[in-house]
DNA sequence: ACAAAAATGGGTTGTCCAATCCAGAAAATG
DNA sequence: CATTTTCTGGATTGGACAACCCATTTTTGT
């Protein structure tokens, strides 16, 4: 058996916990398989068998990871998910993923997608980890939908939009990692929610963002 | 220097395209890291140092697999390009995606987008080439909507629903290799095809006339 | 037909890294 | 305070894999 949080001292823990962010900081810099145990042994400070000591092997560890990194994003984002359920909590989002981006120069892309990327085709358990976590995602973004189709101001199925809008995201994260500047990411957003707003019963007559023609 | 496509033998082509070929065809079902050399040169059906004979190293074979799935992915879809005028035509290219990727029960995601992933974080050289490769998807997309839109029967920005539409596209992708369902495919693309169908001249987002459904 | 160039085969090497062992220090428990 | 469990350190092993070498065969050009 593995994980199931055996006692450990309250220095045990803390040693833990080093462990799993420095393995998810290395992993989300250089990828996968570029962050050996013994980079994260040096990042985390503890030296010897330590990363063993408390996982079993690699793939614990990195199951551990993608449970870090999926609980870090959706607390992130958690203050903006309560009010996704008006365009301009809508937008608001939009702007702070944006703006978080660019002030990572457009590194790293998603922590979560580029690790599913990785794991997708070899390593079934760890596909599974990081699809729950995009399950979790999913449900706070249609959650606010919807609150706005609830009460009757959004036209078009909440969950389908919802996924859409992920996926636009995840998208457009990994162009903008891809491109180094933040416009796919910026464009296949305002597209997302250009798109909800057209469905929302106060239609504006042109749409959001960029004006063209 | 590397691949200025040395003076080879006919049998040294086809050799070489053997490799190639094996490469991303494993690169695409393992991943990058998990098709080693060896397996290359097994499924190739070339022994000893063949490959070294070809490419300097790893890296230049990498490229040569970028190179090899850039063009496959925009070969697959040439025919439908041609017809990314219209809504029909769009709709048409929609479903030839869902259709190949449920014939792939999912798997392997974007051939292109899973390759730029694995290397966009430690790999400047490949992640240029997985970007030119991906600038020309999206101006086979462009050229589409560019086309719709000097007929005048396309309000917005031409570019940025391109872009926006394969930012959906790989989105899509990737969440639907990792749940190993077509849904979020088909979702992100129709939500990308329904906000450009809403702002065809044909389908104006009507204000008052019908109830809300 | 005959050199020159290219292609092929298989073996080898050096490195990196995940994984394990064992022994000693620190901390919890009664 | 004793002893049992947990934590920490360093050293080592075994395997995998990228990269290289050289001898032999095949193809190409004249």
């Amino acid at each position: 058996m593995t994980s199931e949080t055996r006692r450990l001292t309250r220095k045990g823990q803390e040693t833990r916990r080093r462990i799993v962010a420095a393995a998810a900081q290395l992993m989300y810099e250089r990828g996968l398989t570029e962050a050996t145990l013994e980079d994260v042994r040096a990042a985390a400070g503890v030296s010897g068998s330590q990363v063993y000591h408390y996982f079993d092997d690699k793939q614990a560890l990195l199951l551990a990871v993608i449970e870090y990194q999926t609980e870090a994003v959706l607390d992130l984002q958690q203050p903006l998910f309560d009010k996704l359920d008006t365009m301009a909590g809508l937008r608001q989002w939009r702007d702070s993923l944006v703006e978080y981006q660019r002030r990572l120069q457009c590194r790293g892309g998603c922590p979560i997608g580029s690790l599913g990327s990785e794991v997708a085709e070899n390593n079934p358990e760890a596909r599974l980890a990081v699809a729950s976590g995009f399950l979790r995602w999913e449900a706070a973004i249609r959650q606010g939908l919807q609150a706005m189709h609830a009460r009757g101001e959004l036209r078009g199925d909440p969950e389908d939009l919802a996924l859409a809008t992920l996926a636009a995201l995840q998208g457009g994260l990994l162009l903008t990692q891809l491109q180094r500047r933040v416009k796919p990411l910026e464009v296949a957003l305002d597209a997302s929610l250009d798109h909800i707003e057209s469905l929302t019963e106060r239609d504006r007559p042109h749409a959001g963002t960029a004006s063209a023609t």
